[in-house]
DNA sequence: ATGACAACCTGTGGGC
DNA sequence: TGCCCACAGGTTGTCA
């Protein structure tokens, strides 16, 4: 699924018709997502969305009364569209908007989902997130200091939420190769100079996606329907065997975490 | 505290 | 062609 940069195509697709406009209907087929889908999501009926906001991977719906949160999990994805249109299977939420559309969500794994917090409420799942990848709170001092002590590997300790929010399995790989550090390394071992390099990687690597709308690897679609771009660009995820691009090295394949990790094994040290 | 791992669920692609 | 297994963008919870 989406990662940041999905996640940000996603909510700049669909602001124009969410914001200011108000949600008419709200219809829920299937309420078994990663958490329930509770009832009072019903609330959301009549509000006018004040805001939108993206923390993390998730998309914050503001109203007067409290604020709805999506998060698309690993398969899920937001579209627009015209009321009349035929659900599909695995259209779990629609919200029917004033602005004349339908937001409807697509979650065929089920990983995702869409919570409410009234006003006054506390929000636990955003409240031991790390800082945004994008903003100046995640810098050298802050990342260099956190990973020391660390024995985990860099990658696992970069998609560590509670690190940093936002590098999901893609763009850890990515940056990783690009920055020349090698995906296992333990994060405490790293030198300052390398981080010094990584942080900037990272946030380029996150903006030149976002750019390119998103990667799409066999079903992310935009708002729009459309899928993203970057996964031409991509120089190591999913090149498992392939030469590198920048040494004809063939890349390394191993498991780090659960998670397909994918690096030059000349390139990356 | 840290880190390794299973779990949630469905679809797809590769190997045989 | 068809079956079975491994694997897929994330996150949380459990266990040692």
């Amino acid at each position: 699924m989406p990662e940041l940069p999905e996640v940000e195509t996603t909510k700049r697709g669909i602001e124009p018709y969410l914001s200011g406009h108000t949600i008419s209907d709200v219809i829920v087929r299937q309420p078994s997502l990663r958490w329930p889908v509770e009832d009072a999501i019903l609330n959301l009926k009549g509000q006018v969305i004040r805001s939108l906001e993206r923390r993390s991977k998730y998309i914050l719906v503001h109203t007067d009364i409290g604020t709805a949160t999506w998060h698309l999990g690993m398969s899920g994805s937001l579209r627009l569209v015209e009321p009349g249109t035929e659900p599909r299977k695995h259209d779990h939420i629609d919200w029917r908007l004033s602005s004349g559309k339908i937001l409807r969500y697509h979650d065929p794994r089920r990983f995702g989902a869409l919570l409410w917090t009234a006003n006054g409420d506390e929000f636990t799942h955003l409240s031991h997130l790390g800082p945004e990848p994008l903003t100046d709170d995640f810098d050298l001092d802050y990342l260099f200091n956190k990973s020391r002590g660390k024995t985990q590997a860099v990658k696992t300790f970069l998609m560590d939420g509670r690190v940093v929010v936002g590098v999901g399995n893609i763009y850890a790989n990515e940056s990783l190769f690009l920055a020349g550090i090698r995906p296992t390394t333990p994060a405490g071992k790293i030198s300052k100079t390398r981080y010094q390099r990584l942080i900037p990687i990272i946030k380029q690597v996150l903006d030149q996606a976002i750019t390119q709308g998103g990667t799409t690897l066999r079903d992310f679609v935009g708002s729009d329907g459309q899928p993203g771009y970057f996964a031409q660009q991509l120089l190591v995820y999913g090149r498992g065997g392939e030469d590198c691009k920048t040494c004809d090295t063939r890349l390394k394949e191993i498991k780090l975490g659960q998670r397909a990790t994918v690096y030059c094994p000349k390139c990356q040290r």
